[in-house]
DNA sequence: GCAAGCCATGTGTGCGCAAACATCACGAAT
DNA sequence: ATTCGTGATGTTTGCGCACACATGGCTTGC
């Protein structure tokens, strides 16, 4: 084979026409006759031709605008390294004429993620990365954008209902067995292990329930050797009322481990471990918080499951990206591997 | 701030010259007085200047030739992955004038390596990624590589003699103390654990020497609890003798835990356990082989450490590619999270 | 029968840059 | 004084493509 990049211009040749024939044929402009487009599409597959990206993008000289709408990660950690993952990617993508704009609402007011969603969409962006956490307004947003052409990706949760182009997150089932397995097998002997659901917000019942049904499942399999597996709800906790709550919940003497489904949860769960000294409990919980990580190294918690939400976004951007600017395919879910987190492989996630 | 992109053209009209005059600027080529070389470097500065790297690559039109330097994907599965890598970055930069050539050496033959590598550099490659797994001969090569001003970046093993432009890999010595932690907490009573190394060749006696250190470092730190670490050699396993061996090892009652140091002898270790129905025992191992993956769901094998050899290629083409083509500065080191595999989260690894 | 319209196709320009090429002034050598 | 070299600078071309624009023939309608 020839070793040189076929041009639009070697195919024009080959075809025996002028390069805006072939350019109308590569973009569906019409007016081009049956015989000479079916001569160019053969001689396109023939020579398998590939656009050469770089000039296509230089050439066309399109801007394209980007809405992150996430929750303001100054009142969260864990958004502050969704947002840390933007910021990544709007670097990486600068050169290629993308621009991306944040828009934070507050994580605990539905209210004002309707608002920001507003103002998104005033700022008629090309494309939309949002985490949807409140579904229902979530749900007429994205409708909206839907009608006018908007794509939009999802990160950490989702909202199937409104078709994203994809959504990137993690297994919650899969992810409530693993933390179900780490449980069993760090303690290698049957007896009570409990779900805890510690949340001051009801925005992700939703992965909670799927999280526990996992929890639930893994237990249900091992269930003739003696396991056994309860869930429990401390929905707006008030430090005392939940500390009375937790403490009645290890009168049992064979209470043997605890999964947390929420990151603050988790740490709350680990101060009054530490404060009662329960070390005969294993703890395993979520994310790489500053609390959870100080927790994991006191051997309070056991295991963390990351969830990486920085690769989140930087990815999330990355897909509508290529999407806008090279027409790439982009797959239709993307769930992240369940990474398990020690106090010896922490240091190596460089958080 | 102007929202507009600072192009060569602006800066030359701002300081009264000709594109030609910054383009020597940008590129140290000379000939340029004092005087308006401040000048230019002033405005440079002032408006931020960053070159369009789309108009740059385009402009100068340049092709790269990146040779891979790697043991024979068909001969051992880790290193098909590792090939899997390279051709997948392969692809994603052959728009940029990127070509990536691949040179397969054989891994138990030295002479191999030395003959591929004189290959190697006849291919009169801009720059190398290779895994320099024969310490001696690849000393030798990259001296001379180094010489005639070939860049290199190393994964999967390190020379730093010879001082690459990156290492890609893993904290060995790490990886070998959360071999010993997973035992650890998957056993949770103080006994013998093992590390066992069985190989056929000896070209990786530095990554195992590593480990075995975390490993015994793991252990001494909580010696006064009556945990005790053995470490053991087997090169060139004949089946019969290993086998043999093995079950002298297992007389110990108090043996708890084993960590083997390669990915073959785990699955042989595995099958062993399996075989004469050792289930008290725990067993960690390295990376995502088929054999490796079954014992795993079997439950013989508890946790995996995945290296990840896919993503160090890929990412290692990137780097090179971003090198050359962006001038962009790569990190000296980059040490990949250990990650933990367990039966709940294999899968979501999609291997 | 001739202008208007339209379809199929060809041509030109610019994206931002690298690099080859051109100019020009000034001083040294003949 | 004329030539030549050289350092400093300006100008042009082309990378491959998108897209606006131009052309030219052929069908309509009156």
């Amino acid at each position: 084979m020839n070793d040189k990049n076929v041009r639009i211009k070697d195919i024009a040749q080959l075809a025996g026409v002028s390069v805006g024939t072939v350019d109308r044929v590569l973009h569906n402009r019409g007016k081009v006759s049956p015989e000479t487009l079916e001569k160019i599409m053969g001689v396109l597959k023939k020579k398998g031709y590939k656009p050469n990206l770089l000039a296509r993008t230089l050439g066309s000289n399109k801007k394209f605008f980007i809405a992150a709408l996430i929750p303001d990660p100054t009142l969260d950690e864990y958004w502050a390294h969704s947002n840390a993952g933007i910021t990544e990617a709007q670097e990486e993508w600068s050169h290629y004429n993308i621009k991306v704009g944040t828009f934070y609402f507050n994580l605990y007011d539905k209210a004002s993620f309707a608002k920001l969603a507003a103002k998104v969409f005033d700022s008629r962006p090309d494309a939309i990365l949002a985490s949807p956490i409140f579904h229902q307004e979530a749900m007429l947003f994205f409708k909206l954008c839907s009608k006018n052409n908007i794509p939009y990706i999802f990160f950490n949760s989702n909202v199937p209902e409104v078709e994203p182009l994809c959504f990137i997150g993690q297994d919650f089932y899969q992810s409530g067995r693993l933390g179900a397995e780490l449980l069993d097998l760090s303690t290698k002997a049957s007896g009570t292990f409990a779900i805890l659901h510690i949340y001051e917000d009801i925005h992700n019942a939703i992965h909670l329930a799927q999280k526990e049904k996992g929890f639930i499942d893994y237990f249900l399999e091992k269930n003739n050797q003696g396991f056994k597996a309860i869930s429990l709800d401390y929905s707006h906790p008030q430090e005392p009322s939940l500390e009375k709550e937790l403490l009645a919940l290890l009168t049992d003497p064979k209470m043997k481990g605890l999964l947390v489904t929420t990151s603050k949860g988790l740490f709350i769960t680990a101060s009054f471990l530490e404060k009662h000294g329960r070390k005969d409990i294993r703890l395993v919980g979520y994310d790489l918080l500053r609390e959870n990580i100080e927790y994991l190294k006191k051997g309070v918690i056991d295991f963390l499951i990351h969830q990486n939400p920085k690769r989140q976004t930087a990815l999330g951007i990355s897909y509508l990206a290529n999407y806008m600017l090279f027409k790439k395919t982009i797959p239709n879910t993307d769930l992240f591997p369940l990474e398990i987190i020690t106090r010896q492989n922490l240091k190596t996630f460089n958080i």
